[in-house]
DNA sequence: CAATCTTTGTAATATTTGATACGGACCCGG
DNA sequence: CCGGGTCCGTATCAAATATTACAAAGATTG
């Protein structure tokens, strides 16, 4: 993974290796150089047309760069183009980098977490939130959240925000002792939502494991790599977490709590408002004794 | 190739067609949305690998997308890919914004919020993190951290990753009637990091007020308007918090919390590694007892 | 609780595809 | 004009791969 950025780079090799090659060898390079990298992700046969060359000549190709096969070839193509489309950011170096420099730590930092969030969201299925927002608003289901240490603040963020939408919303984040009670009073069909972050909790997937075999439906908030709790999972949502910083960001996956909350609350709109009335109400009894 | 670009992506594709697709489907549809594309990019085995599922399952998937085979689906895949690479960009930084009208309500919110937080750390003075990360590593100090109602995740968020930098850090959230107590211990220097955004709530302010007049340092995280506590608050960091919907957004705060974390971690990362190791010893010797 | 329909993996099949052996074409020095 | 050498494409083969058929497991409905 990393070293496909620190090992020069299969253009480069290319470059390097091209006097070596042959006239129509370099034809076949040059194609591929200009078509890079598209042009060898198919097939041998459809490099080979498209460089106006035969198949074998490929082979020899493929073979006097160093690879044991089209397939070896092609998964290393493969492995870079994956790390140049992860890291939009840092792309080829003749970008403006001087003004980098004294961009101040903060700017970056908010640049990535903003990628992040994009990065994330383009690839969330809206039809997915959708599906966990009826989840939660279904009241003859009881909602349990469960984070692990460092999601545990999302876990906590959610609930609050849910429980001015509807009753029977409990985190049970952190108190891991009361969990196998938690589990007896599980019912079917009952909701709970996970947050398990890398490095993922045993603890935190032993607990949905659990539930799920006892038939809850699990929403699982994790981050690509997926926790393992996935396959328990009924509905997943994966954000983007990485940054240059040493800790990873609850940032997109916070944009997709909010934006789940902001969608059960819109559409709940009226019961929401009853139910921050009554509250006051009931607060303002709670402190009307003076002392 | 031109099509491409004004045809719907196969990324919403997948996401228009996903509820129609079966459990394991889903799977194999999420790994290659994480995982874009590189997934697809090699064999049907090796997709099928990736996403724990079975070769056919894969093919039924890019049948119900529409394709009439996985080569067809790859061919389509490498198009896209070749198109998004020829742009050199296709970051929301500048980029064309016709087609936003149809984005769904999770673009638009994610762009909302990324709206938010660059505004947020451009109006940030950088002197100001730093001096909010000095205060924060000077061990002679205990830190304690506040949040109200709904900003009180943030502060939790803060507190577990502190922690994890240095000793003495603590969320008195929610518990009031500790607060008391904690303000008698209340040491002079020491610092106490508050977190209100409207409605401002009466008793957080209150607290920093006695805080202060006894000769705490009061760091602040507020919304623009700024919370009353900001009169006894020697730092103030304020964040957007606006969305469309009817709730405020705690990303842009998150942002700077997680920005002066980093901060904070990567300047003691030595002490931090350090202090992580020595927590992993004492939980495996904590765990190290059957049953 | 049985029957039916869905869903999903296993295993067999058919097709594609990468790889290779071979012969013709071209280039050069004799 | 001839022989050795290199280079490249055609044809062939073998391996990898996509695809299909089928049966087991599970969910759903009456």
């Amino acid at each position: 993974m990393t070293d496909a950025s620190a090992r020069p780079t299969l253009v480069e090799h290319i470059t390097a290796a091209f006097e070596r090659l042959t006239a129509t060898e370099k034809r076949a390079a040059r194609v591929l150089l200009d078509n890079y990298p598209m042009a060898a992700l198919g097939t041998v046969a459809n490099f080979a047309g498209e460089a106006g060359v035969s198949a074998p000549t490929i082979l020899r190709l493929v073979d006097k760069l160093g690879f044991r096969g089209y397939a070896e070839f092609q998964a290393h193509l493969r492995e870079e183009l994956e790390a140049r489309l992860q890291s939009p950011l840092e792309r080829s170096g003749g970008g403006p980098r001087d003004r980098e420099s004294d961009a101040s730590f903060l700017h970056r930092y908010a640049e990535q977490v903003c990628d992040n969030v994009m990065h994330t969201v383009r690839r969330v299925p809206a039809t997915e939130i959708e599906a966990i927002g009826s989840l939660l608003m279904d009241e003859r289901r009881r909602v349990y959240l469960l984070g692990g240490r460092f999601s545990g603040a999302l876990a906590r963020q959610f609930q609050s925000h849910l429980h001015a939408v509807r009753g029977g919303i409990l985190d049970i984040s952190g108190q891991s002792h009361a969990w196998p009670e938690h589990l007896l009073d599980l019912r079917r069909r009952d909701v709970l939502v996970v947050f398990d972050f890398r490095r993922y909790q045993k603890d935190v997937i032993g607990f949905a494991e659990d539930a799920a075999s006892r038939g809850a439906t699990v929403v699982l908030f994790t981050d690509p790599w997926r926790s393992p709790a996935a396959k328990v999972a009924s509905h997943v949502l994966s954000a983007r977490i990485d940054t240059h910083s040493r800790w990873d960001s609850a940032v997109a996956p916070l944009v997709l709590v909010e934006a789940v909350t902001a969608l059960v609350t819109d559409q709940r709109w009226a019961r929401v408002q009853s139910r921050m009335k009554d509250l006051e109400t009931l607060q303002t009894q709670l402190h009307r004794h003076p002392e």
